[in-house]
This record gives C-alpha cells, sequence and structure tokens, in this order.
DNA sequence: AGCCACTCTTAAGTTTGCCTTAATTCCCGC
DNA sequence: GCGGGAATTAAGGCAAACTTAAGAGTGGCT
C-alpha cells in the first residue's frame, strides 16, 4: 500500500513518515504543494494525506488540481483545530476524510484503514484466502486457526497479494507497494519473502507464474 | 491487452505503434477522428490514446463522443506543450490522463501501465474462443470447463490469437509480438508452441493457411 | 548508552522447467 | 511425384525461481 504525505513541517512528516512505514505503507513524503502534486501523478499513491496550511500553494488548492486531474485515490486532510472554514473547503474539494491537529497516530491509522476499505469496497477489516484470516487493523495473521508470527515487509507482501486474490503481480508491481522512493531495493528480496511467507503458511498459497509474477490461488 | 491509437502523423504514429506492440499490447490505428469512434466502437480496446489535434474533428470532441456512448475505457490524451485550454477541456470530458508532447516513449509506457492497474479490476479480462476461456488477469485457461497449464509463450501466443479471432498473421507478427527488441529468434519456434497448444487444447482451434500465417477459428 | 534479538537485504549456489534448436517426417498443392 | 511449407519430436542450454546463510541494520530493553 503505496501513500502520499504532504506536510511541510518536518518533524511532523518524520513522526508520520516513520509510524506509517512502521505499519506497512510505502510513503512518499513532499514538502510543497507543487512537489505533491508531481509525485501523486508519478508515485500513484493508493493514498493521500495532505496538510491544509502548505507555505507555497494553498492546500485546498492542491487538492483540487489533483481531482481536475483524474487523481481517483482517497485524499485525507490535515488542519488545524479551529480553521472550520478550510476543512469544508477541503471537503468540497473532494477530500474523503479530515484530522485535526493535533492527533494521536493512532487515530490516523485508523481513518487510513477507514478510507482503504472504503474505497477498496471491501467492507471488514479481514481478507481471508482458503484458511489464512489476514487483519489489517491488527497486522494479525491465522493459518488454519492457528496465529502466525509474520514481519512487517512479510506481512505487507502477503497483504499486496491477498488484496488481488487470482491476479498476478510482477516483482516489480510488489516491489511499488513495499518500497518508497530511495528506499528501492536491487537483490532478490521479494523472492525471500515470498519463500519466508510460504514456511510460514504454506507452500501452495503463493504461486509462481514463471516469468510473469506471483499470485495467490483464489481462495474458495 | 488491446490499445487504440488515434494519432494523425504518420511517423510519430508508427514509431508509438511499434513500441507498444513490442511491449505487447494489440494496437489498433486510426488516423482521423471519425475513424477513432467508429474503432472504438467496433474492437472495444482497453485503452485509447487520443491525439488532441486531429485534422478533421476535435480531439475532445471525439472523446465526447466516445463518452457519450458509453464508452468506458481509460482515455489517455496527447496535447501540445503549451495547449493548456485543451488539455483541462480534455480531462473534463472525461480523458484520464494526459501526456505533452513530445514524450519519452518509456513515459507512455509508464503511463499505461498505471491506467491499466488503476482500471485493473474493472476491465474483464476474460477472452473467450469457443469453449476455451483465457484469462489474462491469472494467465488461467480453461477448456471445456477443465483447467489448462500454459507456459508463458504459449500464454503469449494464445492470446496474441485469440485478440483477434479469426483474423490471420504471420509467424512474423506472432513472433513480434511474443518477443521484445534485441530477442529475436532464428528459427521454427512459433510452429512448435502452436503445435503445443494444439496437444493440450484442441487441434482443431488453431488453424494454419498455407504460406500465409495461422488463424483462430471464430468462436462459434 | 550498550547489549540483545530480530528482521531485512544481499549474494551465491542449486534446482527446475521452459524455450529454442534442429533434424526428421508429413502433407498440401502443383 | 516433387518441392516446400508445416508438423512433430527430443535434447541441450539457459534463465528464472528457490534456497540458504551471513552480515548489516534496527529497535527494544535494561
Amino acid at each position: 500500500m503505496r501513500l502520499l504525505l504532504i506536510e511541510d513541517d518536518q518533524s511532523l512528516a518524520d513522526g508520520i513518515t516513520t509510524a506509517l512505514r512502521h505499519a506497512g505503507y510505502a510513503v512518499d513524503h513532499a514538502e510543497l504543494g507543487v512537489r505533491g502534486v508531481a509525485l501523486a501523478q508519478a508515485a500513484r499513491p493508493d493514498l493521500v494525506i495532505l496538510d491544509l496550511g502548505l507555505p507555497d500553494i494553498d492546500g485546498v488548492e492542491v487538492l483540487k488540481q489533483l481531482r481536475r486531474r483524474q487523481f481517483k485515490s482517497p485524499v485525507l486532510i490535515l488542519t488545524a483545530r479551529d480553521d472550520l472554514a478550510s476543512k469544508i473547503a477541503g471537503l468540497d474539494a473532494g477530500a474523503d476524510d479530515y484530522l485535526t491537529k493535533p492527533f494521536a497516530v493512532d487515530e490516523l491509522l485508523a481513518r487510513l484503514r477507514a478510507l482503504e476499505r472504503r474505497v477498496g469496497g471491501i467492507t471488514t477489516a479481514e481478507l481471508r484466502i482458503g484458511d489464512v484470516v489476514i487483519n489489517t487493523a491488527s497486522h494479525e495473521v491465522t493459518c488454519g486457526g492457528k496465529a502466525v508470527k509474520l514481519s512487517r515487509r512479510e506481512f505487507a507482501l502477503l497483504r499486496a497479494l491477498a488484496e488481488r486474490p487470482g491476479l498476478i503481480q510482477s516483482r516489480e508491481q510488489l516491489e511499488e507497494k513495499l518500497y518508497s522512493w530511495g528506499e528501492e531495493v536491487s537483490s532478490n528480496t521479494v523472492d525471500v519473502h515470498i519463500h519466508n511467507l510460504r514456511k510460514k503458511l504454506y507452500p501452495e498459497l503463493i504461486r509462481n507464474i514463471r516469468g510473469v509474477g506471483y499470485k495467490l490461488e483464489n481462495g474458495q
């Protein structure tokens, strides 16, 4: 799951970024509105967090530009506690949710999950593939009822596959979902994580199509 | 993946077309707006690349006509660098992305992939020829309900044929669709794959026209 | 701050399965 | 029947995928 954060306050941005990365998101970060618009088009994030109080362009204007360019991913806006006017303007311009500063990171994470679900058309926080159950909120995974402990990357990978069961995704596509800009890997990392997932769950769960990519069996 | 290019500049169109073919797309090409609208309805492409500067109808008008006729596939528009007005008009008329000329082919390919991804779940990724069903997303093929395991090249070949049922395609044309630049083969590879496909599916599916090429029977 | 545990990335070695090649046979049209 | 395109077959080579292990990096705990 790829996410774009448009936020000028460096320390706040750092905090959010690390928290989100820990939660398994690939996070891109822009400090200015113009850069945010560019990044949104280049990186095609699944979610955007947009601070309305940017130093260059007004945040609402950034949002309008995005929507005008057919950018469809949900946008969550961050506003100051008392800035009701721009909050409303933001929602009118196509924001999907808002959060007033200051906020708890857990709250942010919860809202993001809700947004993901809303656009994915999914109603529960659980993904099921065969007898593997993935809880996207608690990051818990069970296989045949037994809890399985997955690391961050393993979880992100499994989830990326589970969101589109049956669909084949290439290594490159999967890497895009796991890694932010400047985090790119240059090895067979995906292979290794796939291997570890197969070991922790069961080998037949993830199938490889030689020369094409990986997919999850379309769970019965 | 089937694609329609509406572009009047012959040399540009040729360049784009070959690049796209090598990237695995089945490309139809129209030089005029009217013809583009007709082809879009006849060929049902999964993606459209539309140059806004056409000699007959205005490109934006083409797009409006398409959308008015319930044409749902994503459309990427090509504009001159400075023609901001028609770019915006294009987006408002239902374009999904744009690219300003001149552009690098890689950029175009990247955008197309992004568009595919965006609509990935929406477009039905199934081709049917008689009782052979080809799922391009999961690379699964069934023949009379039974799953058949195809290798990458076999799948690509079957897909190339199935995208144009009834049309005779020469070995050279098929090779072009299977191999990218610098991968050319110098033997009867296509023959062999055809043979294996016939064995795995059924012999009558693929017909040879002596001296011309191969075709799929126009599914009953 | 320092230590410990855990995870991630890299890279090398191994396995696997597919693709190409090419030789041979088949068959269609002349 | 003859020529040439098409079908068939089998094997070797090769690249993709798998496996393993080690070292770097990270975070957590005391």
